[in-house]
DNA sequence: CCTATGATGATCT
DNA sequence: GATCATCATAGGT
């Protein structure tokens, strides 16, 4: 277990406030999965604002659809997504609800459980590349659109859930552009990381793709 | 270290 | 039909 980690859980309350105040809040703090084998644990360290309505680079700027329309629910709960045709990603809604804004939760350090996601992260070759990024995160916590909607305030039974962790000093968060992100969202500086940390992905610039004819 | 590219399918226009 | 909040791999420096 982890020396001097704060391990109550956060709050509804925590999730209920503007996303660039809680983005950057998330960091350090412990998420755990909950699997059949035993728990998984994990410092966040790299996560992206994504606000909602008003916000070019997010999922719900052109408003509520199937996909999307957790992110319109209360805070709190996860909206997972499938992307690229075969990776999911894990966001945690926040905001007033309504608002649809949501956190990427892009990377983070394992710190329980790390044999129990080698199976699915067969490729990565050390322990800091088990979660670098976000859809390894997501392969390494076993999240799939199952989890989507589900509710990750600590809860009996709970699938997720956050504790407070270990938040870095104010002067150890640095913020940038988005990874990843077109269009007019690629400028925001929404990407919110531990300043060193060697769990934290690369940036990439957004590249599109033509496929193939 | 770096850059380039194929994989793969749901979603939206 | 185009795009996509990505990753693994191959090959060059």
């Amino acid at each position: 277990m982890i020396e001097g980690l704060d391990r109550t859980p956060l709050t509804r309350d925590f999730f209920d406030r503007p996303v660039l105040d809680v983005a950057p809040d998330l960091l350090g703090r412990t998420l755990v999965r909950a699997t059949p084998d035993g728990p998984i644990e994990l410092r966040l360290t790299e996560v992206e604002a994504y606000a909602g309505e008003i916000d070019p680079g997010s999922h719900a700027f052109r408003g509520r659809t199937a996909r999307n329309s957790v992110m319109f629910g209360p805070p709190g709960h996860a909206y997972v997504y499938f992307t690229y045709g075969m990776w999911h990603c894990l966001n945690l809604v926040c905001g007033p609800e309504g608002r649809a804004s949501g956190v990427l939760l892009r990377a983070g350090d394992i710190q329980v459980g790390a044999e129990l996601t080698r199976e699915r992260r067969n490729s990565a070759r050390n322990d800091k590349e088990l979660a670098k990024g976000p859809a390894r995160l997501a392969t390494a916590l076993d999240v799939d659109r199952a989890l989507n909607g589900t509710d990750a305030i600590a809860h009996p039974g709970a699938s997720l859930s956050v504790l407070h962790g270990t938040p870095p000093p104010r002067d150890q968060v640095r913020n940038g552009p988005r990874t990843g992100v077109g269009g007019d969202g690629a400028t925001h500086p929404w990407r919110f990381w531990i300043d060193g940390d060697p769990t934290v992905s690369p940036y990439r610039a957004h590249v599109p793709r033509r496929r193939a004819t």
